[in-house]
DNA sequence: ATGAAAGCGCTAACAC
DNA sequence: GTGTTAGCGCTTTCAT
């Protein structure tokens, strides 16, 4: 007998008796295999739709060996990061109709590991894997027996594909557009110095500076990503007396907000006196902010995107290696607008 | 010949080869079933683990009939609801080690019903349909052969069962926590007339100051859901010579900190002159604002989190009718802190 | 305690 | 064109 706790769907024997065919015959049909009577055919597919037949993909994929599936691990769902990146990683995948697996490991390696094993036990045909930060994490492919991509996070095995995006040339194009905009006094408020986030986009635009033949304004400080920092550091900025500067380089949006608050609380002008530019675009912040805030986007939603491809690309057979960089796109608003 | 493009994991047979047993027998050992002996089990399980060998959940599922998966329909996963929810979800549901199948309808009808259909024939156990308002949707669950639970947007058919939050409530505990703060002269700036949310939470307002014997004051004035609202019906406030107030209740983070932002341009200090409460706890927004927002947290984790378990029961044969309503939760911050 | 066999819902040879 | 049959990987009677 049938099992099942809940309502049973029709089988396609059920569809087939009512057709008055055999089971492979309706098979046929319901595939638009040719060598079936386009009469038959019709009336088929006229009955399955009838009893909202509904094949059985479990089945289907028991037999071809693959699941039409991927999961996503991702190790932050608060963050806004993952969840874009899941934005974009579903949107290719559903539109190619393979279906996603979502699971969240927490940040927490032992969670993740059993999500995997879960995942695997449902026999995803791709694996996603999301981190939150943009430092190598360990790679987990040798232990997986499907197609891994990396996201955010790369792996540290050169071997694995990896996206992510490319911070250097984000600090490059942050002192670049302030050079475009006039300004060349340019300081720099970093985040947290355990992230390679930070130090990469110090880095950048440190080269950048460089080869304008400038240098940074003041001491490049660290502190955390949150707007108190922001506020801290840019107060640390106007007492040195010795500063001159007329532009801030805040290494994310948080800071970059409690960064212009401080200036305005100052009296100091907002692009006029000093520009402010931030990372992550942060829509909330980013747009709520007086002025608006120039930032470069990290494109999260592509990163997923991009992976979702790559992971396509490996299951076809067509792995891809290393890590690949996606360059960040920087959005003018009102916090650098040029001087008049 | 065993098909797939990728590398085959092995299956029980090869265990059972390697242990030298039966199929049947391994499969018991891997269960331990109290029919094997101590001995074949746990040489099963070795060579098993050696093996590193996964059932496949298809086929298991094929046999028992459930899949052990449930589908999320989330409307939008940029906004921060549905991500909320999902989280929520996710959470009660990876606890219960059941998987999550995600998929985005963006809000449109046709792919939603596209992406339950494909759900179906993965053959999920259940369903929760997220809506991005806290406005009643159509029911689908006629057409769906298993339990489905529609979350936040509740479904227009009570015999549905769904969850979302209480915005009339909330409006009430705006009020009440004003009034405790020994405000008296409230007035009211309302979001997108459009949603329910809106007037809901103004119905609660006005309920709650009527039984304290109050009126709002000045017009309640709608716009949308925007910080640049918040600013414009701010300054309709300041302006009119008539009103008097030391109180504003916005109906979202948005308004409300356009709101401050315009309250301290007006040299208006928050909370000593004029006390701001939000809705929505949009941490962004809120621990950002200068002073930290008192808010309305509509607990869109717990949504999923009930509507998860909502599930789980209808799963198991004991379905939830009707729309449950959470009761949204004060977020005491610095906006409203009670006069000296 | 162990194994053989039937079957979950479906597809894909292979006959007719 | 259509039907018969043998699995996909697993669980579960039912014999032994």
């Amino acid at each position: 007998m049938r099992k099942g706790i809940i309502k049973e769907s029709p089988r396609l024997e059920d569809v087939a008796k009512r057709a008055g065919v055999s089971l492979s015959t309706a098979s046929k049909a319901l595939h638009d295999n040719p060598r079936v009577s386009a009469k038959t055919r019709q009336l088929v597919q006229r009955i399955a739709h009838e009893m909202s037949y509904t094949p059985n993909a479990l089945a289907q994929s028991l037999i071809n060996g693959m699941s039409g599936t991927v999961g996503l691990v991702t190790s932050d769902m608060s963050g806004r990061f993952c969840t874009q990146i899941m934005m974009g990683a579903e949107n290719v995948l559903g539109s190619k109709s393979i279906s996603v697996l979502l699971t969240n490991a927490r940040n927490d390696p032992t969670l993740e590991a059993m999500h995997i094993r879960k995942l695997l036990s449902l026999r995803v045909d791709g694996l996603i894997l999301m981190g939150r930060e943009t430092d190598p994490r360990p790679s987990l492919s040798e232990d997986i027996p499907v197609p891994v991509v990396y996201a955010y996070a790369p792996s540290e095995n050169p071997q694995d594909a990896s996206v992510t995006c490319d911070n250097v040339d984000a600090g490059r194009m942050a002192v670049g557009h302030l050079l475009s905009c006039g300004r060349r006094r340019i300081a720099i408020i970093g985040g947290d110095p355990s992230f390679s986030a930070a130090t990469d986009r110090t880095q950048g635009s440190l080269d950048a500076l460089d080869e304008a033949g400038l240098e940074p304004v003041g001491p490049i400080r660290y502190g955390t990503w949150d707007g108190s920092w922001g506020r801290g550091a840019t107060r640390l900025l106007l007492d040195d007396p010795d500063l001159d500067f007329d532009a801030i380089i805040c290494q994310n949006d948080q800071i970059a907000r409690g960064c212009i608050d401080v200036l305005k609380e100052r009296g100091l002008k907002v692009p006029d006196d000093v520009a402010v530019i931030g990372h992550d675009n942060w829509k909330e912040i980013v747009d709520v902010a007086r002025p608006t805030l120039t930032d470069l986007d990290n494109r999260a939603v592509d990163i997923g995107r991009r992976a979702a491809e790559m992971l396509i690309d490996a299951i076809n057979g067509h792995p891809h290696h290393g890590v690949e960089l996606l360059k960040c796109k920087l959005i003018q608003r009102e916090s650098t607008v040029p001087l008049e």
